[in-house]
RNA sequence: GGGCGAUUAGCUCAGUUGGUUAGAGCACUAGCUCGACAAGCUAGGGGUCACAAGUUCGAGUCUUGUAUCGCCCA
């Protein structure tokens, strides 16, 4: 794979050019075949699913660190001999695609759905679907990503279709599917109900309608009229009662009780406000208790209540939901359009509900006539209107209030009573909570347990229809039987929704239905495995289907019901019976939601419900790598359908990754306009930069703030992005005052906008990795064009001076680090062990010992044989963090290189991708080399400060002496080269005792003292101030150190070895203290 | 309202079970084009670790409280 390679020479570029590498190393591993996965490979597999992103839109900067730390770990396994698959696909997303092709759709045709019909909306969902597909699996691809492309799946593919249809009736088969009443967050503008997790508050301003309700018959001495206040005064028409607390006194008592508590530990400045609320409380005993309780009188009593413009009465019941401390102490009910409203019902069943909302939000037929058809809205203003006409309007208040909005739309939630599709959760949600109880998955870091389990304990039963048309069509027929049950028996409320129950109770009186069904069914050559049956609310029937031809003999049979086909002669008899015991049957028009198919996913992608190989080889998958916001929605229902479905945990551990904020500490959305696009960071910094970057900020305890910037397309001037400007279409240069577009213009701006060139969003936090890149790269480069002549051998260890030895001790400590940490998910502590290994000991100090090494003949063979293993080592470690640029240079040193290692050089993998992760070797790590190296190191470091502190210009040759043992001297004298090449200085003599200059400048250090003649530059004044300096702050530390060793408690308490290293320390600064002393009388005055 | 997390240099962040004079990158200052690298090199300035109390011989680190911010759940 070598032949279209530049030769190595140095007439590569000083620049790191990332995209020639990206374009063309991807196309090559994908041909070589690395990323694919067979299940017949004996090796150990390693399996990850990826979160399946949304094709709602193209990925942002959130994607790319999911899925870089997923690269990452691939890599790093796959070079660790692992069989790594990589399981890629993406997410229908039923009603965030739905919603946004259908917003389309109306910005750019003017058409509703219903304009195009349920198949030609999915069919325009499809095209969208396609065209986004295509474009996250570019930005994967342009990312790094080894994904295995060979088994791209998509959660609304027949593959993944197919396991939610056998998981869907296996669960309704096990009676954990049920159809059931319930309060949604209807979407008036979607018209679906969407999920509380779709739901936000936001504060509007809003006001508190006071009203009268007059009381019917009211005995001597009670009140005319019982008044309540509302912030939605528009659902009274659907009030099915009125409520009065039980107790209202003791009530009172309570709250009063909860008052003072938090009274006595309020601080200060919140007393008097508390205070105040306590003698308003006082005050309501006088003035509205006597009321309360007498109205608690009357609804024991069985009073009934005028509902003023409906015509109807409603009762006052008693009810803990009314609150005698607020307002006028009685609330009204409206079980069908408030969640706490409806609670009241359950407790009060006889009550009823009435719903007057019709699906596109607009009153409906139980609303008395005039209001029909008008909006919520419009419904509110004739009400308010109505009511004080009729004199019943106490008052008005302005109040803020807390309104729930649909996340998708955008639009305000109607609670809605409807009939939704459940999932009972408290088997299954048990089952997933002992997954991680038991320690079958570790979810890391280790406090998002708590999420998970204190969401699953709620056992809250899911929701799972949609009323969308993009997505898994729930398999359902629905008809009601024409039989009448006996109902003789004392049945439960047939309000309270028990399928258990229902279906107990009504299972003989159905036999008869079931029976003419199968009969049908089988003569239509459907197997009786193919259906299952059951009773909802005592006359529904629910058919569940398993295959599409049991579908078919459904519809054949609407259709003779329908009049549309008449049936065959062998069937009639059994057609005609059914058709008198069924009413119309219907196909369940909803689909499922999302999270239905995506909780399957890592055994729908594997071939589940077949039997396959690779369920067998990778399944349970290894890891998964996620963002916390899905804990619950995801990971949680991953678990109980992986158990439910396979007996065995889909993956064993979890890791939840940070998450990118943008300057503010806000999160990025396109809908903020603060998102930022890969791909614009890709172009500008490279995806190796974009990598590394992320895995550099990756930390396990903070989520990361980003401040963003435009980059003008015409002078590439970077404009800080801020609140104002991010929701711009255009913004004009700050530097050569040209105008260019913003993404927001994609979807907000005119033509004109999109006219204008494009300014990219990108962060100067990338800036790390790109000069990281090109310092590795310039790095290769010097080792390329040193490697003349290399030949492979055997490096004798006496052959290896100490650089050899300190750099290859380093490097085994920081192979471990790294192996560690990716281990452990702790990618920023590899990335930056990396970093300050390649930058700050093999380029500042490594590459700029060897240079003298390469001219001389006789060290030349080892320190090439060397270089060229610890670059081939450390291309190595950073491959899974930057792999276009290790593979770059690996090839360029595969060619002058090509075998290479000290003990037993052999010859490099083809590709950096398949090569073996490195092994630190225990043998090279000496902590007396990698001391010594750090005298070598303070001594350079000295000289250095001092031509700086003394003004030498630095292409002045200086002389220097240092006092230190003999044993430091017999280190030093050797590297006197070194000095000469990295500070321009010659060390002239190194040991206890020196002779040094008249005029020196001195250096103390721990156990040593650095003295630079500096005869020819003599500053008195700067020397002496410098040395004062440095004096003063020792002296602050010996005092520091003397005073703390003073101290009894100390010497007596702390460990001896913690005393031991005081006192060294102590002596040692006192050392160099006395020393400056000294340099400070030479000096003189 | 409940839970989780955060607050360290101008900015973005590290800081392992408490134990040197608290680190990095960017930005800033001064000097440097020496054949790997100016996306660079050398040196430097910059911090009362949000605030308060406590535990301890010793607190950025542990405890409690306060303030501010973020996220999740109701």
């Amino acid at each position: 794979m070598s032949s279209d390679l530049r030769p190595p020479t140095s007439d590569l570029s000083s620049q790191y050019d990332h995209a020639a590498a990206q374009s063309k190393w991807y196309p090559i591993w994908q041909e070589k075949g690395y990323f694919h996965a067979e299940a017949d490979d004996p090796r150990p597999p390693f399996t990850i699913v990826i979160p399946p992103p949304n094709v709602t839109g193209a990925l942002h900067l959130g994607h790319a660190l999911n899925n870089t730390l997923q690269d990452i770990l691939c890599r790093m396994k796959r070079m660790q001999g692992f069989n790594v698959l990589w399981m890629p696909g993406t997410d229908h997303a039923g009603i965030a695609t739905q919603a946004v092709v259908e917003r389309r759709l109306l910005e750019e045709e003017g058409k509703s759905r219903h304009d195009l019909g349920r198949e030609g909306l999915v069919e325009r969902i499809w095209q969208w679907k396609e065209q986004y597909e295509k474009r996250i699996i570019g930005q994967l691809k342009q990312l790094g990503c080894s994904c295995d492309w060979d088994r791209k799946r998509f959660t609304l593919d027949d593959q993944c279709a197919r396991a939610v249809r056998e998981t869907f009736f296996k669960l309704f088969s096990d009676r954990k599917i049920y159809r059931g009443k319930r309060l949604v967050n209807w979407d008036t503008f979607l018209q679906t109900a969407v999920s509380d997790d779709e739901v936000f508050h936001d504060p509007v301003k809003g006001h508190f309608w006071h009203f009268k309700y007059p009381v019917i018959d009211p005995q001597k001495g009670e009140p005319k009229h019982v008044t309540i206040a509302t912030t939605r005064p528009e659902t009274m028409l659907g009030d099915t009662a009125v409520a009065v607390h039980p107790d209202p006194a003791r009530q009172l008592d309570k709250v009063e009780a909860e008052l003072k508590e938090k009274l006595a530990a309020a601080p200060a400045k919140e007393k008097d406000e508390i205070q105040a609320q306590i003698e308003a409380l006082g005050d309501r005993r006088q003035s509205i208790l006597p009321q309360l309780i007498q109205l608690r009188k009357m609804a024991a009593r069985g009073v009934q209540l005028e509902l003023p413009l409906t015509g109807r009465t409603i009762p006052l019941i008693a009810d803990i939901w009314a609150k005698p401390e607020l307002g006028s102490g009685c609330v009204k009910i409206t079980p069908a359009h408030d969640e706490n409203d409806y609670q009241v019902w359950q407790r009060n069943i006889d009550i009823g509900a009435i719903n007057i909302l019709n699906p596109d939000g607009t009153l409906n037929e139980n609303a008395p006539e005039k209001y029909q058809g008008l909006t919520m809205k419009k419904g509110r203003t004739a009400v308010v209107a109505d009511m004080e006409a009729a004199d019943l309007l106490v008052e008005i208040e302005d109040r803020e209030i807390d309104l729930a909005h649909s996340d998708r739309s955008k639009t305000p939630i109607e609670p809605y009573l409807a009939d939704q599709w459940f999932v009972k959760m408290d088997e299954l949600a048990q089952t997933a909570m002992d997954a991680v109880t038991d320690g079958q998955v570790k979810i890391l870091p280790e406090r998002y347990t708590k999420t998970y389990l204190d969401w699953l304990s709620e056992k809250r039963d899911w929701p799972v229809g949609r009323q969308l048309w993009w997505g898994h069509r729930i398999p359902v027929w629905l008809c009601k039987t024409q039989i009448k049950p006996d109902y003789s028996k004392n049945l439960a409320d047939p309000q309270v929704v028990d399928p258990n129950v229902s279906l107990s109770l009504a299972s003989e009186t159905i036999s008869e239905v079931k029976k003419q069904l199968s009969e049908f069914l089988r003569a239509q050559g459907i197997q009786a495995s193919e259906y299952e049956v059951s009773l909802h609310d005592h006359s529904y029937l629910h058919i569940c289907t398993m295959s599409d031809a049991c579908d078919s003999a459904l519809l054949e049979l609407k259709r003779y019901q329908n009049g549309e086909a008449t049936p065959q002669k062998d069937v009639r008899t059994t057609v005609q019976e059914l058709m008198r015991s069924l009413g119309p049957i219907e196909r369940e028009d909803d689909v499922l939601d999302t999270w239905f198919s995506s909780a399957l996913w890592p055994h729908s992608t594997l071939g589940w419900p077949e039997e396959t190989a690779e369920l067998k080889k990778f399944y349970p998958t290894s890891t998964l790598i996620t963002s916390r916001d899905i804990i619950t929605l995801w990971v949680a229902r991953m678990v109980l359908t992986g158990v439910y479905n396979m007996g065995e945990v889909p993956f064993s551990e979890v890791y939840i990754h940070p998450k990118i904020l943008d300057g503010y500490g806000e999160t990025m959305s396109k809908s903020k306009g603060n998102g930022v696009d890969p791909l614009d960071v890709i172009e500008k910094f490279g995806a190796d930069a974009l990598r590394f970057g992320i895995a550099y900020l990756t930390t396990e305890t903070q989520d990361v703030r980003m401040p963003v910037e435009f980059e003008c397309p015409h002078c590439q001037t970077l404009i800080k992005q801020t609140k104002k400007n991010r929701t711009l279409t255009r913004i004009e240069c700050d530097k050569c005052g040209k105008p260019f577009s913003t993404q927001w213009a994609e979807s907000h701006g005119t033509d004109d906008d999109r006219a204008l060139p494009r300014g990219a969003v990108v962060s100067e936090r990338f800036e790390l990795g790109r000069n990281f890149c090109n310092k590795l790269w310039n790095a290769s480069r010097f080792a390329l064009m040193n490697l003349e002549g290399y030949e492979a051998a055997a490096v004798d260890d006496a052959d290896l001076l100490l650089e050899d030895r300190w750099l290859l001790s380093r490097l085994a400590t920081v192979t471990d680090k790294v192996t560690a940490a990716l281990n452990s998910y702790h990618y920023a502590d590899a990335a930056r062990a990396l970093y300050g290994f390649a930058w700050d000991e093999f380029c500042s100090f490594y590459v700029e010992m060897v240079k003298s090494r390469f001219a001389e003949p006789k060290q030349r063979a080892t320190a090439q044989r060397v270089i060229a293993h610890a670059l081939d080592t450390l291309l190595r470690l950073l491959h899974p963090m930057i792999p276009f640029l290790t593979e770059e240079v690996w090839q360029l040193l595969g060619q002058v290189a090509p075998e290479r290692g000290l003990a037993k050089p052999q010859a490099a993998a083809e590709s950096v991708c398949v090569a073996e992760w490195p092994e630190a070797d225990a043998s090279h790590i000496d902590k007396t080399i990698e001391e010594q190296f750090a005298d070598f190191q303070k001594v350079l470091g000295a000289v250095r400060e001092l031509r700086q502190s003394q003004n030498i210009p630095p292409k002045e040759a200086i002389t220097f002496v240092v006092t230190c043992e003999k044993a430091t001297a017999d280190l030093l004298m050797p590297l006197q080269p070194y000095f000469e090449s990295m500070a321009r200085a010659t060390l002239e003599d190194a040991g206890v005792t020196v002779v040094s200059s008249p005029r020196t400048a001195s250096k103390s250090l721990s156990g040593m003292a650095v003295h630079v003649d500096i005869s020819e530059f003599f500053d008195v004044d700067a020397e002496r101030t410098r040395l004062e300096k440095e004096r003063d702050q020792l002296a602050k530390f010996v005092k520091s150190l003397a005073g703390k060793l003073g101290n009894e408690n100390f010497v007596s308490r702390a460990p001896a070895e913690v005393v031991d290293a005081q006192r060294q320390k102590l002596a040692e600064a006192e050392g160099q203290v006395a020393s400056l002393e000294a340099a400070l009388a030479k000096l003189g005055d």
